[in-house]
RNA sequence: GCGCCAGUAGCUCAGUGGAUUAGAGCGUCGCCCUGCGGAGGCGAAGGUCGCAGGUUCGAGUCCUGCCUGGCGCGCCA
């Protein structure tokens, strides 16, 4: 990476500038390489000889100079390949600006590298599992879990751009008291239809307390009856139910995997917490856990003692003095399969914040199990209001009354679902304003960025009918040709281009795939002033010169679609 | 009551490994079409970075206290 190449120069000019005495031999720590706020102070700036300073000044309470100090390292800074000119500003700032040829020969590299541009290898030989969306199974996606989806497919996408190894899992709460209600409800449902269609009356089954009644329960009942037809009507109900556990399960994830794939979002993996029961895995857990003391008997339950561990202020139920194990039980033994078993170097779970209280208690779990705390990431984010027609969108799930991530997808559309929900940080609670979304389309800034890669599309498809350029060949001479790329717009457009591996990492550093839809508006923007500045196709420009923004045009195609593809966006040639 | 998160321009939000003049979009007000897609470009106005202290040569960023809003503190998930 660049910054990492700069901060090494750095480091060696300060150790060279120590060498000759022009700088006191004081142990610094890593050399910070900052990208500066104003264009004018370059590329890159380190405060380093500030550091410097004020060390020397704790070591030994004499005060120095750190412009002078910051001198000392800027001549021992080779101007070259990489490195354009290097000053000093400020208080004692380095400021350093890349080499105009070295920038002009980066365009054929990023066309070159394709749909890979940008990657680094920050993750080589790791795995890592993003497990996201998680939703009870009870019925299409309530709207806030499309954020969830977005959060983590995005969060995927950019690991494996950082080089890891990337599972996307989706836990399938197939066993639990919802899962029972969901169960229990679309039996009452089909029984209903059955009916009505003119089956025997008599089976007055109601939906229970606390179930589901939506209206696609209905639609459900009647997949159910197409895929039966009509042969649970008459079975004893304890058997129906249990025939409708595999098929209402079949029907319901298959609604939501649809529902997700309309948004871009797929995973690799759909895991059953069922199955941790079925194998046996939660009991033997739960055993060996109450081995080791780290499970207790009291007031008939069975409670794991998260209080030993830090953070934790309560135990936690995983067997009700009824017998039935709660969802805590099966997710200590969920860990255990992921971290023990599969071995994820570390995993990712994205939670919405109404599950926050239950961070600490996977911390202990992952203590109990002997598994490093720190290999388990919760990616925690803030809940969805929707707004339309200035009004905020209520929804109830029980009711059924609400807004699935369908709807508005089909509404508003994928990519600017996607883009309004990835725009906020994950902490922070969103207003998605739906009329605005569909009506106002210069609100939406992914259509600008679509709209400058369509551009590009438009200018390169011209390009090719006229025989200037052939997008699929990179000429012999573009060495050479790049070099008349010496417009500041031109310039500037490729150095935008050049944060692309920094982006990425920063947004897998922070777990912040939002950092990603600023940049693809800066790196628009800056396609965008070169697109007004400098002609392409047009009599008054040379050849030569046409030739070399047309390959620039091709590194920003390249360089735009790969951020809207790193957030599960289509790039479009025309719009 | 305790805990977590948020409070930055009229609005919606970036920026929080401390650092050179706090940014963007929308909105407002100016310019720019005898040129490749004007869904565009250039510029201006607009901010006590919730409040008050503290640390630091330097704080939107770190520490403490407070205010406001959201969420959490179940034998629910």
């Amino acid at each position: 990476m660049i910054r990492d190449q700069i901060r090494q120069i750095v480091t060696d000019a300060v150790a060279a500038a120590q060498g000759s005495g022009n700088l006191p031999s004081i142990d610094i720590p890593l050399v910070e390489i900052q990208r500066p706020n104003q264009p004018e102070h370059g590329e890159y700036s380190s405060n380093v000889a500030m550091l410097v300073a004020s060390a020397v000044r704790k070591a030994t309470g004499q005060k120095t100079n750190p412009r002078q100090l910051a001198q000392s390292i800027v001549d021992e800074i080779p101007v070259g390949e990489l490195i354009g000119s290097v000053e000093l500003a400020g208080p004692g700032f380095i400021n350093i600006r890349l080499d105009e040829r070295w920038l002009q020969g980066k365009v054929v590299e990023i066309i070159a590298q394709g749909s890979a541009f940008g990657a680094i290898d920050r993750g080589a030989g790791q795995r890592w599992q993003v497990e996201y969306v998680s939703a009870n199974p009870t019925g299409p996606l309530h709207y806030g879990g499309g954020r969830n989806a977005v959060l983590g497919d995005t969060l995927a996408n950019l690991l494996e751009a950082a080089g890891y190894e990337v599972q996307r899992e989706f836990y399938v709460n197939d066993s639990g008291t919802q899962f029972q209600l969901f169960i229990e409800s679309l039996y009452a449902t089909y029984l209903q239809l059955c009916e009505e269609l003119g089956g025997e009356p008599g089976r007055n089954v109601e939906i229970p307390e606390g179930g589901y009644q939506g209206a696609y329960l209905k639609d459900y009942a009647q997949l159910v009856r197409d895929m039966e037809n009509g042969s649970l009507f008459h079975m004893e109900q304890s058997t129906a139910k249990d025939a409708l556990r595999k098929i209402g399960r079949e029907i319901v994830i298959r609604d939501i995997e649809e529902e997700l794939a309309a948004l871009g979002v797929t995973f690799d993996r759909w895991f059953s917490e069922k199955s941790l029961y079925d194998e046996g895995l939660v009991d033997k857990l739960l055993e060996q856990l109450t081995d080791e003391g780290e499970i207790i008997e009291k007031d008939g339950a069975r409670w794991f003692l998260a209080s030993k561990y830090p953070g934790n202020e309560k135990d936690e139920v995983v067997v009700r003095s009824n017998g039935a194990p709660t969802y805590f039980a099966s997710d200590i033994a969920y860990h255990y399969d992921k971290f023990v078993r599969r071995k994820f170097d570390r995993v990712i779970n994205v939670w919405a914040v109404d599950h926050q209280g239950h961070i600490p208690r996977m911390g202990a779990v992952m203590e109990a199990l002997g598994v490093e705390p720190d290999r388990l990431v919760i990616l925690l984010y803030n809940l969805v209001k929707l707004i339309r027609d200035g009004q905020e969108v209520k929804m109830s799930k029980r009711s059924g009354d609400f807004l699935t991530v369908r709807e508005v997808v089909e509404e508003v559309g994928p990519d600017a679902v996607r883009f309004m929900l990835l725009t906020t940080s994950p902490e922070r609670s969103v207003e998605f304003d739906m009329s605005l979304a569909v009506q106002r389309k210069n609100e939406n800034r992914v259509f600008y960025v679509q709209y400058g890669h369509a551009r590009i599309c438009s200018l390169i498809q011209r390009a090719t009918e006229n025989g200037i350029v052939d997008p699929e060949v990179i000429p012999d001479d573009a060495a050479e040709t790049v070099n008349l790329l010496t417009h500041p717009a031109e310039l500037t457009l490729i150095r935008r281009m050049l944060e692309m591996e920094e982006q990425i990492e920063l947004a897998v550093e922070r777990l912040s795939p939002h950092n990603l839809t600023y940049y693809a508006e800066d790196l628009t923007k800056a396609f965008s002033a070169f697109y007004e500045n400098c002609q392409v196709l047009h009599s008054d420009v040379p050849p030569a010169l046409a030739r070399a923004r047309l390959l620039l045009c091709l590194a920003a195609r390249t360089a735009l679609s790969r951020v809207l593809n790193l957030m599960g966006m289509s790039a479009p040639e025309a719009m």
